[in-house]
DNA sequence: CGCTAATATCGACCTATGTCGATGCAGCAT
DNA sequence: ATGCTGCATCGACATAGGTCGATATTAGCG
């Protein structure tokens, strides 16, 4: 039986870069993110609850999901909590960008 | 009642970045997308479906996602069906996610 | 200490998604 | 035509994920 292509094997791993593209992948979060990019700054929970269409604890569960990837930080500020992007957020993006393409895209 | 910060009202749809995200939430969608990155060539159904582990039909199944993301194009040749990278699946990546950072990232 | 406010967590719901076996379909060969 | 091969689609299943109401937790205030 002939065949198509020659065959070339390797077993990597794509479960981080997943990851990381999952936390990417519900609108909701990009607004988030974009929200915090835009603001280059940190942003109250109340801000999110309140410019979202979501209810409290939705906008907690996205911010939580955001955390887990390390793509967002939080602070505790008495009552209220303020979160920021991770400084190295875009960067690590990049990096699992640049890893699955093969390809430097950041400078 | 006070606040915490002074809201700033936006209401972007980031609903087309989050399907191209979506589309590369899987490890093993991810894989294919790096296999075609690093082969810069197209690469037969075949090839997939006997380096992955997964069946035909789920191969075929992620195929279809990335299509349908136009991430990938298809071409059939005979008995066999050729993927490969869309001409643009970079830039529409980086556009993506520069758009959500808010930041050139494309040179 | 209660009371209120801001977030987080929990439980339930429904939908979306990854996976596979079975089937359908297109193309080639005999 | 018959059969075979490569791929797509379908149906079913189990799990993951987004959403919300209810509740818990933490912090400030009187």
């Amino acid at each position: 039986m002939q065949h198509c292509c020659p065959p070339d094997g390797r077993e990597v791993d794509r479960a981080g870069e997943a990851v990381l593209f999952k936390a990417l992948s519900d609108p909701h979060r990009l607004a988030i993110v974009a929200m915090l990019s835009a603001a280059a700054d940190e942003i109250c929970v109340c801000n999110f609850t309140s410019e979202l269409p979501l209810n409290q604890p939705t906008v907690s569960h996205h911010l939580r999901i955001l955390r887990e990837a390390a793509l967002v930080t939080c602070e505790r500020r008495g009552t209220w909590v303020y979160y920021r992007l991770s400084s190295d957020a875009g960067a690590r993006i990049a990096s699992a960008v640049s890893s699955i393409l093969s390809e430097a895209i950041a400078a």
